[in-house]
DNA sequence: CACATTTGAAAGGCAAATGGAG
DNA sequence: CTCCATTTGCCTTTCAAATGTG
C-alpha cells in the first residue's frame, strides 16, 4: 500500500559532547551584526536547530522553566504560550513555519531575560491579561458523553439544534459547535481504514506511520 | 473499586455564564459530622474519593485549570503546587496521609473561588511569594552527563569532592550533595532485581519490590 | 549517610481553537 | 456554515529533585 516516503530527515541525530560545556558563551545570540531587526528573515533549519539548543541552555541557566517563559510571552507580547508549546520549541516539534514564527519572540524574551539577570525587577508574574487565544475549554467527561450521544444520532445538527443543547449543557454555543466540526473530523480520520476489505489479517498493525513527522 | 456511584451531575444546574453570578449552594461537600469545623479530622476514603469527584467538577465549571488552582494556593497559604499535584489529587493518585493533608486547603480554595465569581478580583494571579519548597532545579543533559560520569568513578565523594565538582558544573553543592544521594537511591532500586544469582541462603530482608502501591 | 516519601519540570496524548478555502 | 490543516494547551505521566526520618 502507500510507500510513505518518510521524510530523509536530514537532521542528524547528533549529540553534543556532554563533556565540553562552555562558560564563554555569554551574549552571543542576539549579537550578530549590528542592524536594525534581523530578526525576520526566515532562517534555516539548521539555524533554528541552533538557536532552540542554545535557548534552552540560557534559560536552564537563568533558572526559569519552560511555564515562566510561556507566561512571560504574555506579559511581554500580551501572547502567552503554555508550557508545552516552549517545550515543543526546544524540542523541534512544531512545524517549520510555526517554529519561524516563534523564534523571535523567544529571541526577545531570552535577551530581555539575559540583560536583567539579578536585576531588582526580576520578578514579573503579571497577571497575564491580553490573552489572544481563548483559553482552552475543558469539557467534562459527563458531558462529553452527552454530546457524543448526540454525535452518533445526528453528526451534523443545524445552528438551532446546536443552541439547544448548548444551553441545556451550559456550555457556550460556540464551544457546540467547534466540539461538531473538531468531531466529525476525528470522525474522518479514523473512518478510512478498512473500507471494503474483507480479510481482517493485519499482521502488521503498525503503519499508521504518519507521524506527526514534524520535525525539520 | 467496583463501581463507584457517578451522579449523572446530580448536583448542580447552575448557570454559569461567564460573567453571571452565583453565589449559592456551599456546603455539601463531602458529610460533614455535624461539626462545622470538620475539616481537620482525617476523613474516610470514601469521603476523600467523593470530594476530589467534586473538586474536579466545580473547578471546571468555574473554568480554572489545574495549574491555576496550584498557583492560588501559594497566593492563599504561600504554598504553591504544581499543576501535578492537583492533578493526583483529583485522581486520587496520592497517599493516604498526602490526600488528607491537601484536602483542607483545595476545600478552602474552593469556596474562596466558589463566592468569588464574577466578582472584580477575579484575577489574582499575584506572584507567588512565599514559597516554602525549594525550587525544582532542571539539570541540564550535558551537565547530567558530567555527573553520571563521575558516580561510575566515585559514587560516594567526600564533602571536599562535591563542593569542587559543584563548582566546576556551576551548581550549589547542596544540588550536587543531593544528586549523588540520589543518585545511588537510583543504583540500589535497579541492582536487586535478579542479579544474584546461586543460592544464597539468609534471611535477608527479601526486599519485595514494593509496587507502587499507591491508589487508595 | 540510607531510605521512604513528597512533589514538580518536562514530555506525550488527545482534542479545543484557529484560519483558509469553498 | 462546512471541511480540513494546523496551532496550541489541558491533563497526564515519567523520572528524579527535594524533603523528612532514623
Amino acid at each position: 500500500h502507500g510507500a510513505p516516503p518518510p521524510p530523509p530527515s536530514a537532521a542528524a541525530s547528533q549529540s553534543m559532547h556532554p563533556g565540553l560545556r562552555d562558560n564563554t558563551d555569554h551574549g552571543d545570540l542576539g549579537h550578530h551584526h549590528c542592524h536594525d531587526h534581523s530578526d525576520e528573515e526566515t532562517p534555516t533549519s539548521d539555524e533554528l536547530e541552533q538557536f532552540a539548543k542554545q535557548f534552552k541552555q540560557r534559560r536552564i541557566k537563568l533558572g526559569f522553566t519552560q511555564a515562566d517563559v510561556g507566561l512571560a510571552l504574555g506579559t511581554l507580547y500580551g501572547n502567552v504560550f503554555s508550557q508545552t508549546t516552549i517545550c515543543r520549541f526546544e524540542a523541534l516539534q512544531l512545524s517549520f513555519k510555526n517554529m519561524c514564527k516563534l523564534k523571535p519572540l523567544l529571541n526577545k524574551w531570552l535577551e530581555e531575560a539575559d540583560s536583567s539577570t539579578g536585576s531588582p525587577t526580576s520578578i514579573d508574574k503579571i497577571a497575564a491579561q491580553g490573552r489572544k487565544r481563548k483559553k482552552r475549554t475543558s469539557i467534562e467527561v459527563s458531558v462529553k458523553g452527552a454530546l457524543e450521544t448526540h454525535f452518533l444520532k445526528c453528526p451534523k445538527p443545524a445552528a438551532q439544534e446546536i443552541s439547544g443543547l448548548a444551553d441545556s449543557l451550559q456550555l457556550e454555543k460556540e464551544v457546540v459547535r467547534v466540539w461538531f466540526c473538531n468531531r466529525r473530523q476525528k470522525e474522518k480520520r479514523m473512518t478510512p481504514p478498512g473500507l471494503h476489505q474483507q480479510d481482517e489479517v493485519f499482521s502488521h498493525s503498525v503503519d499508521s506511520d504518519t507521524p506527526t513527522h514534524h520535525d525539520l
